[in-house]
DNA sequence: CTGAGTGCAAACTTTTTGCACAATA
DNA sequence: TATTGTGCAAAAAGTTTGCACTCAG
């Protein structure tokens, strides 16, 4: 993981974008924070690692990852604007716990609604699925 | 449609809520507009119906009729909260278009990823689905 | 007539922007 | 050194809340 995230600076290099010491310390949160995590607290993992960081730089640099494809937007269903490593490749979906709010990866994909698309006319070229229920942790409330 | 409006006034009222010029006006707008509205359509097409119709009491009756089941939330993964009437019953997903922006409904519903939320120690008791690309209107882009 | 519902204004939350300063390539 | 990137403060945008007034039941 440490050596991916040195990938990721590299990219933005070649990119002609700068790497700093707060964009390290933004993609390293997202490194180790798993998937689809809220703008608060990539800024709060981020000031673990590099105090200098402000909320507004993390907002800058999580749109400059996007762009360069090294992240991207989750859309989960809660209002939060969330974000994770990876772009489509390593194209999973998640498993939303409606209890505890926990978010798990689900990297099997069963999807055949593509054809389902195609049949209204439309072209199917991405989709966003997520599973909602309770997790192991949790169990079904009575 | 307009049948239904009255039904779902009539489930209101039986739930103890109060029936005014401002909610029917909201649920028709609703009515008529189709699936996955944003807050500031549904109100401008409930002014339409009704022009004393306020903003905070559009928040406020889309929060009750969600409250009453009459009608749901949907995130499509832009910024903004959307609404449609139905619930879990009449359960479908959208097409999004990337190029108009267009939601149009999909009926159809493929899905075999219950079982897969499960090997994860999951249970799953909805899920959000929504497929993007094209509309026939807008076609692919070069 | 009594409490649920409404409108307005103000508060809040989240995200964006302007501008001077700092630091990378 | 030439810009890109940063921080702060302020502005926007979207949503919620307090309060007095209105109206459905």
């Amino acid at each position: 993981m440490p050596g991916r995230v040195d990938d990721m600076l590299d990219q933005l290099r070649s990119a002609g974008r700068r790497v700093t010491a707060q964009r390290r310390a933004v993609l390293q949160a997202l490194a180790r924070l798993g998937c689809a995590q809220d703008v608060e607290a990539i800024h709060a993992r981020a000031r673990r690692i590099h105090p200098r960081v402000g909320l507004v730089t993390v907002y800058r640099t999580l749109e400059a990852l996007v762009g360069e494809g090294v992240a991207q937007r989750v859309v989960l269903g809660d209002d939060r604007t969330r974000y994770e490593l990876g772009q489509e490749h390593g194209h999973h979906h998640h498993l939303v716990c409606l209890s505890c709010g926990s978010v798990q990866r689900l990297d099997e994909c069963h999807l055949e609604s593509k054809r389902a698309g195609r049949r209204h006319g439309f072209t199917v070229t991405a989709h966003r699925l997520e599973l909602l229920g309770y997790c192991a942790k949790c169990g079904v409330p009575a």
